[in-house]
DNA sequence: CTTTCATTTCAAGTTACGTTGAAATAATAT
DNA sequence: ATATTATTTCAACGTAACTTGAAATGAAAG
């Protein structure tokens, strides 16, 4: 992970709407949830759901699978660590200030 | 720290220059760099910088402090930490799998 | 095969962000 | 006071992101 990419995830967590989707994912658990169930949790339409579901899917934060009618999304701890792990060890350069503050 | 302030600050690291100025105020210590030190460090105009570093300023990342005709900037490691923190307990739920994964 | 349901894609308008260079401010030295 | 250095602010432009509602796709049921 380079600076680019990075920053390219954190667009990605740059909109509240988007952490409330990773928020209801989490919570939902490994079932994950329909992309009409995320919009409901939202509060958003259909299409904007789909649009930040799809911002999140091409950062990799979530993924998609059909089933049935439906596309069930599910949230990728990976990738989220991958950018936490960017920011503390390449950009802080594992500084103990922000590991203490992060509960390491 | 909501959803809503995460976001913000999720912004002012969506950014690679952005993120190229806290890795070289890491790099510098405690004494953090002159407004001027940043641009040439970042391969950037002097204007560009300062607006990088206002975006950074006003999410709380970097502090300046005049030091006779130049401004210095440090980066705050407890803003940073606040954030991680925000998205690993708040919106993961301190799930084990992102512990790990950010080496707790 | 037609209808229905779930989701995405598209087009249009609005808003926010990034870049540039010139002008303005702030502090210091002569 | 004036000049010099360091930095920010401003205006203007281009580009990217967000929102909305309507149309299109994909899958399954009757």
């Amino acid at each position: 992970m380079n600076e680019q990419e990075a920053a390219a995830l954190f667009g990605a967590l740059s909109n509240d709407d988007r952490l409330r989707v990773i928020r209801a994912l989490v919570r939902a658990g490994p079932d994950g949830l329909a992309a009409g169930e995320i919009a409901e949790a939202i509060g958003a339409s259909p299409s904007r759901a789909s649009f930040h579901l799809s911002t999140l899917s091409e950062a990799g934060f979530v993924h998609a699978e059909r089933q049935a009618r439906s596309l069930r999304y599910r949230v990728d701890f990976d990738r989220i660590g991958a950018l936490m792990r960017f920011l503390l060890e390449e950009c802080c350069a594992g500084h103990p200030d922000l590991r203490s503050c992060c509960g390491s």
